[in-house]
RNA sequence: CGCGGGAUGGAGCAGUUCGGUAGCUCGUCGGGCUCAUAACCCGAAGGUCGUAGGUUCAAAUCCUACUCCCGCAA
C-alpha cells in the first residue's frame, strides 16, 4: 500500500522478489489547472505489472475488499491514510511501515522535509510493525544514512528511496526466516514531521542565514520556499550563505551579481542562485539578471 | 467549464496600448589588447515573433480557434 514515487523502487523490488497479490493506493484525483485525471506513481508500476488495484476512498471502511485477498503480510509506504486497527493484525506476518525517519525521529507524512529543515545531519529509513497510532510501532529495522549540507529534499528522497527498498528485501528476508527483532520506540524521544503548511513555506529573513538555507533546500524540489518581492510570489529553489554584513533591515537586496541576489537576514546574509517568477519557469539568476535592470531591485525588500 | 500570468535568435527580456526596417542584456564564434583572465575593445553568425486561419497595401502587434508552459486555489 503506497501512493508516491517514493515507493516505486520498493514495490519493484517486491514485485521481482516476492507475490504481490494488490496494490493499495489513493484514489485517483484531478489534478492542476486542467483537472486532468491522473494515476498514482504507484498505480502506474501496478498496471504496468498487471497487478490487482484497490482505490479505497475510505481504507477506514473498504478495508475488507483488502483482507478477503488473504494477505500473509501488508507493507505500507507514504500510503496517504490510517490504517484501521482491524487489518493490523490480520495478515499472518503483520502489517509494516516503511517510513523515511529514524524513528521516533520526525513521525509524520513530511520527515524528508523536516530533517533537512531542522538542519540535522543524519536521518534514514526504520521499518516498523504498525499499530493504531502514528508511526509509532515497534521498530524491526533501520538504516542510518549521513545528511550532507549540500543535500536537498529532492536528493535524499531518492537516496532514502533506494534505501528503503534494499533494507525491505533485507527486512523480509529475516522475517521469513524467523529472525524478528522487535522493539519498542522510546516515545519520550519523539519528535514530528507534520505536513508542511503553507506557513512553513515562506520565508521569514529576519531569522537566520543558515536556518533559510536550510528551508529552501529542505523545500526543494517541493514545494518551494517563497516571499514575496514588489506584491509578487517569488519562489527561491537555491541560494547560499554569503558571508558579507550589512546594516539593511532582513529581506533588503542589497548587491546583485551574477553570483546571485544578496539579501540581508537576521545574521547576514543570504546569496539566492535560482528563484522563479509567477508564470515563468525556474530560472538561474544569473539569467534572470539578463532581461531585468538590476539596479531597479536594489533596495527592494523581501517579504 | 475554479482564478490568473506567459510563449519573440542558444538563455533571460523589451516591443503589442495607437499595425509600417527585429531590439536589449548575456551566451556562442572570429579578431584585438594583456604576463594573463571569467576583465576590456572590435566584428560576425543566429529569429517563418507557439500553431492554424482571418482582417489589411502592410501583422510580433488587431480578430477567431487551438497547442504548450507556469503561479494560485483544490
Amino acid at each position: 500500500m503506497g501512493t508516491p514515487d517514493f515507493c516505486v523502487p520498493i514495490l519493484e523490488m517486491l514485485i521481482e522478489k516476492h507475490q504481490v497479490i494488490a496494490v493499495v493506493t489513493q484514489p485517483d484525483k484531478k489534478v492542476g489547472r486542467k483537472q486532468c485525471i491522473t494515476f498514482s506513481p504507484v498505480k502506474e508500476v501496478a498496471i504496468a505489472n498487471n497487478i490487482r488495484v484497490i482505490q479505497p476512498v475510505k481504507i477506514k471502511e473498504e478495508y475488507d475488499k483488502v483482507l478477503l485477498l488473504n494477505p500473509e503480510i501488508i507493507i505500507t509506504c507514504a500510503y496517504g491514510q490510517i490504517i484501521p486497527e482491524v487489518m493490523i493484525n490480520y495478515p499472518q506476518y503483520g502489517c509494516i511501515n516503511v517510513h523515511a525517519s529514524l524513528l521516533p525521529k520526525l513521525r509524520g507524512g513530511a520527515p524528508i522535509h523536516k530533517a533537512i529543515m531542522n538542519g540535522l545531519d543524519k536521518t534514514g529509513i526504520t521499518i516498523m510493525y504498525m499499530d493504531k497510532n502514528m508511526d509509532t510501532g515497534d521498530i524491526i529495522s533501520k538504516q542510518e544514512l549521513d545528511i550532507s549540507n549540500t543535500d536537498t529534499t529532492e536528493l535524499l528522497y531518492n537516496k532514502l528511496s533506494k534505501i528503503g527498498a534494499s533494507l525491505l528485501e533485507k527486512t523480509l528476508d529475516d522475517m521469513v526466516s524467523g529472525v524478528i527483532n522487535r522493539k519498542a520506540q522510546n516515545n519520550e524521544e519523539a519528535t514530528y514531521a507534520y505536513a508542511i503548511t503553507r506557513e512553513e513555506e515562506h520565508i521569514d529573513f529576519s531569522k537566520n542565514s543558515l536556518e533559510i538555507y536550510n528551508q529552501i533546500r529542505g523545500l526543494n524540489n517541493f514545494p518551494g520556499a517563497y516571499a514575496l518581492l514588489n506584491g509578487e510570489n517569488v519562489k527561491i529553489w537555491l541560494s547560499k550563505i554569503g558571508d558579507k554584513k550589512f546594516e539593511d533591515k532582513p529581506g533588503t537586496i542589497v548587491d546583485i551579481s551574477k553570483d546571485g541576489i544578496v539579501v540581508t537576514t537576521g545574521d547576514g546574509t543570504i546569496i539566492i542562485t535560482e528563484l522563479q517568477i509567477p508564470g515563468k519557469k525556474k530560472t538561474a539568476v544569473k539569467d534572470y539578471i539578463n532581461g531585468i535592470k538590476a539596479k531597479d531591485l536594489i533596495g527592494k525588500k523581501f517579504i
